[in-house]
Formats: structure tokens, sequence, C-alpha cells
DNA sequence: TATGCACTACACTGTGCAGTGTACATACGC
DNA sequence: GCGTATGTACACTGCACAGTGTAGTGCATA
């Protein structure tokens, strides 16, 4: 289909993303199983025949709430610069995944992907990739270009940026997606990650 | 109804049990939503009447069975020891905490929860009893002993448990949860994590 | 203004499920 | 063995929902 429209988009691609914003939405607000396709009509203000001539199943218009998701929450996710002392970085690791754990959107799409990763397995895919691999890789390879620089002891990068991320995520965003408040300020809790993991690590690797 | 029969159990409590059991299994397995009564009475090998003469509603029926959960999973948590050096003590709670978390029936249950807290949002409670609190709560106040004996420089008991929690759940607890392999072994995580933890904490308060 | 495409309204099918009603069977206490 | 408790078989209601079919409306482009 060729634009030959002034606006960037045709009324149809309009119609087609109102209806995953809705689908976004209600599915991140109440699951998968609690939210009909009636509902979902209603809340784009579209007929249902429409939602159906775009996704031909519920499932369908699911997976592409989610790869959509995917590509905003990675788009979010700020990436820290890795200039400074060895506190500085870390801090900055620490606070780009604060604030990418905060956003409501990801929380939501975590509590998604745990809920329903036995209808649908391929959603992990989605933690790994906007979550986990691009914090962890950075941070694990950047502590391993430290330790062979010899400016910290660090022997397993990647279980010792797991372990830092942990001791961030466990105070801070783990209890929210049960429903339970989190009882530490995101200030005082990095400054602590930071000083333990350079209690330990922050001396060169003895030879 | 006063029990004048000679076994324990009579017949209404032992077919009680296998519809709990039966729900049991099959809610933790696929979830609230995905399993009807008919699948219950079934499983349970009992009429749909049956299922319904024990419990009025569905609803009722779930409630029941993360209420046994919650008895069932407090039960299993070994309480573990505070004698011995501060690295032993530490190694104590991190096995506990390794050995609940790697039950599958907690797993199953931290799942259902995440799952379903938006339709019954009382079930968090369960997280909280039964693998938050009793944990933390044992943790931070020997460490809140241990610190005002001198012998630990923690300032924040309640934060300390939490981060030392953390860095043992992120690498092997919270994975399994999306459908992920954990990559370590818990006994280089626990060792770890014991590591860091005394390289700051280790040393008395400075007065 | 004419043409065609996308959206709408709405009625409809079929299915699965929560929950009920009833007539009958079986276990257990006496 | 008798009577009540409890469990079973099964048919049934009502509803919500996924998905379809159709006739008609509005809007963008030529």
């Amino acid at each position: 289909m060729i634009e030959t429209c002034m606006s960037t988009f045709s009324r149809s691609d309009r119609k087609r993303a109102d209806i995953v914003d809705a689908a976004e939405r209600l599915f991140l607000g109440e699951g998968y199983g609690a939210i009909s396709m009636d509902r979902i009509a209603a809340e784009a203000a579209a007929s249902k025949r429409t939602v159906y001539n775009h996704f031909a199943t519920k499932e369908e218009l699911f997976r592409a709430v989610v790869e959509r998701l995917y590509t905003a929450v990675l788009d979010g996710a700020a990436v820290p610069a890795v200039g400074g002392t060895a506190a500085e970085v870390l801090r900055g690791f620490a606070e780009a995944v604060v604030a990418h754990m905060t956003r409501p959107r990801f929380q939501a799409l975590i509590r998604l992907v745990i809920a329903e990763n036995v209808r649908f397995p391929e959603i992990t895919s989605i933690y790994f990739a906007a979550g986990k691999e691009p914090a962890v890789g950075r941070l694990s390879t950047w502590l391993a270009e430290e330790a062979r620089a010899g400016r910290l002891a660090v022997d397993n990068p990647t279980l010792a940026a797991q372990q830092f991320f942990g001791s961030i995520k466990e105070p801070l965003f783990w209890p929210r997606l049960l429903g339970l408040e989190t009882l530490h300020e995101p200030g005082i809790v990095i400054e602590n990650a930071v000083t333990i993991f350079l209690a330990r690590y922050g001396r060169p690797l003895i030879p």
C-alpha cells in the first residue's frame, strides 16, 4: 500500500494504533484473560469488526501489543556513561536501572510476562532483551575490562553484575510486583549497594 | 459436627482434601482463570456437585487453596540457626532461603500471587508472611543485635538484609519465574554474597 | 462529483463455563 | 439392617465471550 496521503498515517494506521493503545492499557491493567475483545473495541472507540479486520485473533493482538511494548521499553532505557571513577560508573548503572524499573509500563509488562508465560512462553524473551541482557551485559563487560586492567578485583563479572543489580532490585522493584510498598529511598539503596560492592571489589586483583 | 469416627478424618473431610489437592495442582500449574470447576472435579475424582457442596464458589475454593498453601509453605521453611561466626550464620540464612525458593510449590505460589494480585489483592499477604517477613525479619533482627554488640558495622539492618537476599535471589530465583535458566551454582552465589557482605559490614561500627 | 476502501452497527453462532436442581447410590453410625 | 450423611450422574440455565456475516455509512482521493 503506497502512501499518497499528505499525513504520515492513513486512517487505517490510526485506527490500528488506537486499538493497540487500548489493548495495551487493558492488558497491562488486568491481564490477558480478564479482557474481552468487546471491551478493547469499546476502549478504542472502534467497532468490534474493525478490531478483527486488523487482528485475526485475540492472540495476534496480544502479540502485537507485546511487540510494541518491547520496542517502547527498550527506547526508554537510558544507557549509562562509563566514564569517571568506579563509584560514579556503578552509580550510573544503578540509577539507569532504577529509572527503568520504576516506569509503570515496565512493571506492568514484567507482571504480564510472569502471569502469561505458561500460555505465551515466547514473550519471556522480552524481559531478557529489554531488561536483563542490556543491563547485566553492559555492566559485566565493563567489570571484565576493569578487572583485566587491574583496577577491580572482580573474578566473576556476570555474577557480580547480577548481585549488584539484585541488591538494588530486591528492596525497590520486586516488592512492587507483589503489591507491597517499598520501604527505602532509592538514593540510599543505591549508595549502600555501591559501597558494599566496592568494599569487596574496589581493589586490584591479587596477582 | 462431632467426630465419633475412629479414623481421624471423615469421608467428607477426605473428599474435601482431595478437592483442594486437585485445585492446588491445577491452579499452580495453569493459573486461576485457565482452570474450570469441571476440570477440578475430574482431577479430584469427585462429582461437580460435591465440589460445590464443599465450596460455594470458585473464588472460595481458590482462597481455601491459597490458605492451605500458606501454612504448607511456612511449615517447609527451615529456620536457620544463629550460632557460630558471622559467615556461618549468613551462610545458614542464605541456604535456608535458597532451599525455600527452590521448592516448585513456592515458585508456583509466587507466580500465582503476581498473576492474580489484581483480582485477589489479599493473597499478596502470603508472600509477605510466608517468604519475605520471616526471612528478612529474622536476619535484620540478628544484624541489629550484632551491630549493637559492636561486632558488625551495620547501620540499616532491614536494608542490609534485603540487599543480602537480593544478591542471592537475583541470580537464582527471579529468572526462573520468567522461564529463564539460572546460570550460576547456588554454592558459588552464596559464597560470593557472604564475602561481599562481610567485606563491607564485617567489622565493628566506628564509634 | 464519482469511486472505492475502511469503519460501523448489529445480529448471530457456537462454545465453555459457573452454578443449580434432582433423582439415585453408597458409605457410615447406630 | 436402618436411616441419615454425603457423594454421584446428569441434565439444565444463563451468561460471557471469541469470532463471523452483512448491509450500510463516511471519508479520502481522482
